[in-house]
DNA sequence: TCGCGTATAATTGGATACAATCTACAATCT
DNA sequence: AGATTGTAGATTGTATCCAATTATACGCGA
């Protein structure tokens, strides 16, 4: 049987698996739209054989993040400018049908859990940390549609939300702060707590296309600098 | 200059790659709902060695076809029935969304085109060739939205669509013919060739929404039963 | 007879070695 | 000089072997 060991807790933030570790580091901006990445280098690095670290490139080509050509290698991909502005506009379109379905469902208990993920994603926000910010910015949003039940939406929403969490974070770096979008989500659950569903989807549908707008400008003009 | 060599065209239906084969297998129900993907066996059908099935096998879990779990293999997931359900109320919205876009830009090429397709589409329902027909039946969606220039809506749907393939096959199978669907896609060409947005879109919403109808009541009544 | 623990078999995960393929550069030809 | 071809290096794809983990079957005891 198990002794009084302390259970082996996965730490949340910290990657474990080389996927993950992989993911974050493109997330971040370490390894950038481009780099190629070489099997061989990455094993090395991580002290594996380049066994794991196919698999973790299949996961990431899987996920967008990456991508595989045979005999070619794995190269970052990157998202042009429009294809951003379109996956915003998805997000908009699938949140707001998503939200809509939740309010109706949720219990206090829903709102509850919410507004402390919110509370997590203001800490982050006030220390920034960005990846956490990052993080937990798809999880309050994620959290206040779950009682929708709709989880082929969210599986959807999971995968844009990693896509464009990319240029959330550069866009967080670029501009120094997101105060608007702090009060946008206080504001957001105020009104999913008071049951304004056409108010509530409304304000959801103004934030996203909203950070939408911001984000765009500001990666046209990141990306119109020669090497900034 | 190239001489007069013959292009090594790559014949289109057969399945070529491990991955594509298994696919196939598990789009056409050889391989159901439930089973256990035993990479030795799969190596040795085959003849290759098992590192080539692990890279297919992951390849197929990023689609959503399998599931794999560490030390414990890979099972070919199921979709529960309303989460089927769902995944047509997503086609809907999203494809209604990108038609809406797509007839106002689209050329007479464009038109020209989708009627080729939608013309193997019937060769194939005459046929009774339900691989064929189930490939085609989204190629020819696909073309009718490429004008809007939507790439990741249509990189999602391409998603949602190889979820969905296996019920829409099965449906074909057990109610023996969808002659409605067929006239709807001709009906559905007509109003795009007339620039009818609304009409269309209309239209397209019943197509996708009475498809979704029909096939969760057959999918239902065939879940229903102990093991037919 | 049923539940439990152990031993054995089956299966997967990873490491190393080798073969196939692509890229880059230099040498050669027109 | 420009284009083409050949060769060397780098990189990926696959096979084989071993370790780790899980599932199964058997035996034991209550």
């Amino acid at each position: 049987m198990a002794p009084v060991k302390s259970r082996p807790i996965k730490r949340q933030s910290v990657p474990e698996t080389l996927r993950e570790s992989l993911q974050e580091r493109i997330l971040s901006g370490e390894i950038r739209e481009g780099d190629w990445l070489i099997q061989d280098a990455i094993a090395e690095e991580y002290d594996v054989s380049r066994m794991p670290v196919r698999e973790a490139l299949r996961q990431l080509e899987a996920c967008g993040l990456v991508l595989m050509r045979t005999h070619r290698g794995a190269i970052v991909t990157s998202i042009p400018t429009e294809q951003v502005e379109e996956l915003f506009e998805l997000r908009a379109m699938l949140e707001c049908d998503v939200l809509r379905q939740a309010v109706a469902r949720m219990t206090e208990r829903d709102i509850a859990e919410a507004r402390a993920v919110l509370n997590q994603l203001d800490a982050s926000y006030a220390q920034g940390d960005i990846g956490s910010w990052g993080r937990l910015n798809w999880a309050f949003h994620r959290r206040l549609y779950e009682a929708a039940g709709r989880v082929q939406t969210l599986n959807i929403l999971q995968g844009i939300n990693l896509q464009i969490e990319r240029y959330v974070r550069l866009h967080l770096l670029l501009t120094q702060g997101a105060d608007e979008a702090v009060r946008e989500h206080h504001e957001l659950l105020k009104l999913c707590a008071a049951r304004a569903t056409d108010a509530a989807v409304a304000h959801l549908r103004e934030h996203i296309l909203g950070t939408r707008t911001n984000l765009v400008t500001a990666l046209r003009a990141h990306r119109a600098t020669p090497a900034a």
